[in-house]
DNA sequence: TTGCGTTATGTTATCTTATAACAAAATGGA
DNA sequence: TCCATTTTGTTATAAGATAACATAACGCAA
């Protein structure tokens, strides 16, 4: 991620909190601060040892809450397969991930094009109440599921280590 | 999940692992049957309880490393919104799940219909890097990515959930 | 500005989830 | 039967997450 690139997300972020009038206090900016420079998934516990020297409480709660408060708001994204944690690259409204995970290099890139956010939609619209019922009779009628949130996570290989994995093998 | 299904999907798995030679020990068939038969999705400290009560070993690299086998090899997915491990409701090929998650009974179903897994599938070839170019240049031709896996979890709300709530509101 | 309810921070302690490392046993051919 | 390989069982510990409570900051109304 370049650096304009975060200082846009960053601007971004505080913009959408004065909006919103959510309070990004110190630790909340300085927690998506951390994970925008790292630009990769941090353990909640990398997390902490950053906030340690930088001065501020260092017990797990401080940034696990802090980690709360800009997932909640969509500022950051929780990658389960490493039990890491994320800065989303285009902020704006809550939303679910859909996240690119490399197998080899752990980096995280989350997607946002107007095509995958269709796709990512049309799996949640497919499991509302609404569409449900047409859906369902795929299997029996019974499918019903109103969708509220979503988590995506694609495993593979980035293009990096792709080509660094043709070089070595020629 | 009814009976007759739990043990149609029990004698799947069953015949693909003699198809696979794979070796489906009593340990292994033991933590299938638990999560068949609980019918959501269960932590590993609860399979680990249960296979304890059945004279299996009782310490936790026994519950992980048996459903580590069963997971490999598409028998069980994990939930990761959950920390937990679910069985499959239709045992084939190795395969990442689509699931929804009930936020409010926990109930886990796995969506597996031609339509869902085409969208699951759309996701992953936008990410080969077959179609990665052309996908690419929706946002300036650099989204490569080689998709082998994908875990997706759809939260929300299941239909007797909705329902209780609706009654219990009226 | 003071006072007060609310929200956020810091800390202790503990819980839950997961894995490393190694010995013993079972398995399946040569 | 012997041996290499795989699986199981155990001990010990690492890693991730949360409950509970005291203190401090904030934001608004009087």
């Amino acid at each position: 991620m370049a650096n304009s690139d975060r200082d846009e997300a960053f601007e971004k972020v505080e913009r959408l909190c004065k909006e919103r009038n959510l309070r990004l206090t110190p630790v909340r900016k300085r927690v998506l601060e951390i994970l925008l420079e790292a630009g990769r998934a941090l353990g909640a516990y990398e997390v902490l040892e950053s906030l340690r020297r930088d001065g501020f409480g260092h017990q797990p709660p401080v940034a696990y809450r802090a980690l709360e408060f800009l997932q909640e708001n969509g500022f950051v994204h929780r990658v389960e397969g490493m039990k890491g944690y994320v800065a989303c690259t285009s902020p704006s409204e809550p939303h679910g991930p859909v996240l690119l995970v490399c197998d080899s290099c752990n980096e995280v890139k989350e997607l946002r094009t107007p095509h995958l956010e269709a796709i990512a939609g049309g799996i949640g619209s497919y499991c509302s109440l609404e569409s449900a019922a047409e859906a369902g009779q795929h299997h029996g009628g019974k499918q019903e599921f109103l969708a509220s949130a979503h988590a995506i996570e694609i495993l593979g290989c980035c293009k990096q280590c792709s080509e660094a994995s043709e070089l070595s093998s020629k």
